[in-house]
DNA sequence: CATGAATGAGGCTTCATTCAT
DNA sequence: GATGAATGAAGCCTCATTCAT
């Protein structure tokens, strides 16, 4: 387990021991991500996350500084993954437009369990980010922010690139798969915990009409002329 | 003050005692977006929220029965202040296009500060609810959920109403409206703190880039062919 | 209500306010009784107590000093009931031996409803004595155990004095008696809540193992030869 | 100190960590003693009782989940001890009738300090069980229940087969023994504090008055026919 | 490298009491 | 005489972190 190749690094500033690189480190992540989604950020402690795993504090001080790189830690991989998703989609050679509505339908479907990654929960990781990652925005110094942000950011220049394809003259790519980003997760979250803010519906784990919202509204932001 | 006609009610779950009935109530809230804003909510505490005002943590529990209650009454009142100027903007007679660009513009600047509420700092409290909201959504039992998400209900309603009048036949109206509110939210917070993730630019309290960005994506999603 | 005469009246030490004379003041002994029943005397405050009635914690400091003051009237209101009860059977003319019997029946059945006092549940207030009044006894300074224990003492010179009918040279009748009483309520709550420690039983409010008990403990005292 | 082996055990429910197996242990034990026995179980907290040690709040918590779990071990240490005292005994062969008369001199003195145990104060933690201990039994859950009572148990197992022996009919053995023992710590108890309610006396540390008492209450009752 | 133990600081909450009406 | 509001002090408990093994 511990030999096959992980298929993305993440930055050293993010942990302070690799937790890919022992077991005990990866019964961290699982149990972070668990704990995490159940009871939020606010109530992980090193204590609790001790007894899930089981170990003690001092063991997890041996890996993360305190909770918040933990969670850092978290949300980055989960750029990362995304990142890593979208590189698999594009060994797929297709037309521009396909390849942006496979990359549209990726982004739908943030919420969905990857086997390769098994001590990794994605939906509850998917939950997390969308919980908590505004709250990190607004706390980081521009450190940290660099090391956060650099899978989002790789996203935004991978898809922005399919936009350029289609209509090399639109010139908000940023802002917009930015917003079908974050628009993905909320429709998401609406969909399930709120159904009264949204239309959408997901029914068995068939997140196709996100898909198409995103899709729809893509297309209408290409064809129209920018104001 | 207290014989002003408060323009809006909250609920009574989202309080044990009114804070707007007194003087150290409207100082709590004061104080508690202050801080919420500077620190987090994470970070809040009924013991330095009340150092700041000054007075008790004991007092403070008379008009809330912990954070959670005080950060939902907070959430709500930002819905109900929206509400509450958009019915501002409806005493105005125009043309439906009008009307909802102007509803649009009202978004694009929903941070910004309302003198007739002295005691609240609009531009924090927003910054609080793009920073803490999406936590609250997946703590909430349904009771406390009703309390919460009425005004943004109210929001969807309303605002969906006008889109009816300019194109009866759009089948996503919540989802839509939902998407702007979030995405205008979304693109103020990157455009301030994190400029990498998004073109758009607020110059000196200027958020007409925000409001155009939205119109466009209104009028877009308004003319294409619902797939 | 307050016009119906009562049958015994208890040391002003024991009270601020007479609770008897008014209606709030007899809905508060009725809720100490529930509540320390329930709770437990360590869990009892005024702001709960107030709660109950419904009043205001200032309203009970018009009439108790503090819950201790409030639980010393409790013990010695039982106290006073005990030897009224006593005082009702002595009017009953009979044999010294019956009229001890009856004694004894008495204590076997002191966890028993008397209708006259509407507002007291005399069962919960019997576990009260038996749980909180071993405290008391340690805690008191002399004046306070002066008001408490008077009842106790006479009940205690009332029955010896039926025991010296029976046995004139009985040595330690006040020793024995108050054996019989706290043997009462240690069996009564032995049958109750731990079996395992007693063979007695109580069936349907059927006390009589416990008199039973009580009155061979006696007879058999009484006729043993003081070592 | 660590070595000496302890000649009895206490369920694991009675504790997080066994005070017995450290020094600091021992001492909470010493200091709650002291603490319950002169300020009352009420007044104790695990503050007050850091401060007395010295050490922390937090330091208690290991061992005791909360003051309810630390009086049940206390508690349940009396009751053992009682046993272990009775075991000592039974290594002295004798006829029967000085057995039990032993056993009841024993408990005429359970509050008699054993050098055995260096850091209990034995008198001090009879008051406490005296006083204390009724309101455990009504409290409890059977769970806990269970742990507490097994030394009380098996002490009127012991007692009782000594009863057997000497008169093999005797109907009640566990109501009289569980008398025997309450009425040994009430008689005390008035002895000390209260002396208008008994003529028993304890001058310098004698208890034999209450022996003789017991003593006549036991043969008593047992040449007594069974009603 | 991992663990068991300890602890200073601070979290959350309630209490007991008083004051003004 | 009764009530509503306010608050200093203290309750209970957990956290974050360090140290020694």
């Amino acid at each position: 387990m511990s030999h096959k190749k992980y298929p993305f690094t993440l930055n050293e500033q993010l942990y302070l021991r690799d937790p890919e690189r022992t077991l005990l480190g990866k019964k961290m992540v699982e149990s972070a991500i668990t704990l995490m989604d159940q009871q939020g950020f606010e109530h992980l402690t090193f204590r609790k996350l001790a007894a899930e795993i089981p170990s003690t504090e001092a063991s997890i001080y041996r890996y993360f500084e305190d909770k918040y790189q933990l969670l850092r830690y978290l949300v980055a991989w989960y750029w990362e993954w995304l990142n890593y998703r979208l590189d698999q989609l594009e060994h797929i050679p297709a037309d521009p437009g396909k390849r942006l509505r496979q990359a549209l339908e990726m982004l739908a479907n943030s919420a969905i369990y990857d086997p390769f990654f098994a001590h990794v929960d994605e939906a509850a990781l998917c939950r997390i980010v969308v919980r908590e990652s505004p709250k990190i925005y607004l706390t980081l110094d521009s450190q940290d922010n660099q090391a956060l942000f650099m899978g989002y950011e790789k996203l935004l220049a991978k898809i922005g690139a399919m936009i350029h394809e289609l209509e090399p003259n639109y010139a908000r790519p940023k802002a917009l798969v930015s917003s079908l980003i974050e628009t993905a997760h909320r429709q998401i979250l609406f969909a399930q915990y709120m159904p009264r803010l949204t239309e959408l519906k997901i029914k068995d784990g068939d997140y196709s009409e996100i898909a198409v919202f995103l899709e729809q509204m893509t297309l209408a932001m290409l064809k129209s002329p920018t104001l």
